[in-house]
DNA sequence: ATGTCC
């Protein structure tokens, strides 16, 4: 049994079932350590933690949107001259971003089926503005500027990560080193090519709404996958690394999103953060919960004044802000723990879902 | 999470 760091405080919510699942995954043969972060929430596996093994992986844990995670983008526009009502008016248009045109510029035909599109889920493309910086220097570096338009884009690989594990989960651990080697080949083409469409959908999107696409990736960092360290495996689900510079810990669509600069602290965290709030109510019960609340249009508003255009109203309840932990909270834990200094905060003014 | 059941 390897040891267990949970990183939270007394006003973190943390569910028994999921502190029970991080059990079983340090409970694995090889498992050297296990962590669980502050969104740490119930999954298939546990959703918001890392594990290291030695000498054998477990693509179960990894899951099958292989290299699901966050780019952020500058778009090249000004977010003062943002027309809010005439994009969300263009966005309803279309059904999804399949019915888009889509340019491969890659020499390789794509794996994924529905390349430049974002999925369905927790997955979203959300235009936002700075709203505080705090570390000037870093934002300089990472090269966020006020008044610019942003665009961060939440997807993975989707049903092409998922036909790679379906060929490996039957094994409930992989050892021997071409197995592994095997598996973590196929894992990296997924990790390439969920990137490629995260940057994709940039470029789709920007066209779409009239502009030629200038768009610069600023930051692109991964949540579900698996980094080798010699013969030690870095298993992250719900994780992001905290050894490849800034990083995106967005909130809910009506909360901000946070750019953070890793600490030094990140040893006893298996160099690994947070990636979101974390879910807080199961999607079965949202609906019920807070139905009485909003109508067909107040659903598609938010406190911070940004506004949602999506078809599917129930998907719209299940990712309701209310359905997530207080990123405030995530933030303070891993601020507490001296696991990242804060960069900037970034609202959210238009969010797409599929 | 899921061309949302191979």
């Amino acid at each position: 049994m390897s040891n267990i760091t949970i990183i939270s405080n007394e006003k973190n919510w943390m569910e028994h079932t999921a502190v029970t699942q991080l059990q079983g995954v340090a409970d694995l043969p090889g498992a050297m350590q296990t962590v669980g972060l502050p969104d740490l929430h119930p999954g298939k596996s546990p959703v918001g933690m890392a594990v290291v093994t030695q000498g054998v992986i477990y693509p179960h844990i990894i899951g099958g949107d292989i290299g699901c995670g966050m780019g952020l983008y500058d778009t090249g526009l000004d977010g003062r001259k943002f027309k809010l009502e005439r994009w969300v008016t263009k966005l309803n248009n279309i059904r999804e971003l399949v019915d888009l045109p889509t340019v491969n510029p890659y020499n390789e035909p794509s794996p994924i089926y529905d390349l430049g599109t974002i999925g369905g889920g927790n997955h979203f493309a959300e235009f936002q503005v700075v709203d505080t910086s705090y570390d000037h220097t870093a934002c300089h570096a990472i090269g966020l500027k006020d008044s610019q338009l942003l665009l961060l884009v939440h997807s993975g690989s989707r049903g092409y990560g998922q036909s790679i594990l379906k060929r490996y989960q039957d094994c409930r651990g992989i050892t021997g080193t071409e197995p592994i080697k095997s598996y973590l080949e196929e894992h990296d083409q997924a990790i390439l090519w969920a990137e490629r469409n995260r940057e994709i959908v940039v470029v789709k999107l920007l066209d779409y709404l009239g502009y030629t696409p200038q768009a610069k990736k600023l930051i692109d960092c991964q949540h579900n996958f698996m980094e080798q360290k010699g013969d030690l495996y870095i298993h992250r689900k719900g994780a992001v690394s905290a050894e490849r510079g800034p990083v995106v810990i967005p909130g809910s669509r009506g909360a901000l999103t946070y750019i953070v600069q890793p600490a030094g602290n990140t040893a006893m965290s298996a160099f690994s953060l947070s990636h979101g709030a974390g879910r807080k109510w199961a999607r079965s019960l949202c609906k019920s919960r807070i139905r009485e609340k909003y109508d067909r249009d107040t659903i598609r508003q938010t406190k911070l004044k940004s506004r949602v255009v999506c078809h599917d109203t129930d998907l719209l309840f299940q990712e309701a802000p209310e359905a997530y932990k207080s990123i405030d909270s995530v933030i303070d834990i891993l601020l507490q723990y001296e696991l990242i200094t804060v960069v900037a905060t970034l609202r959210p003014v238009l969010t797409y879902k599929g």
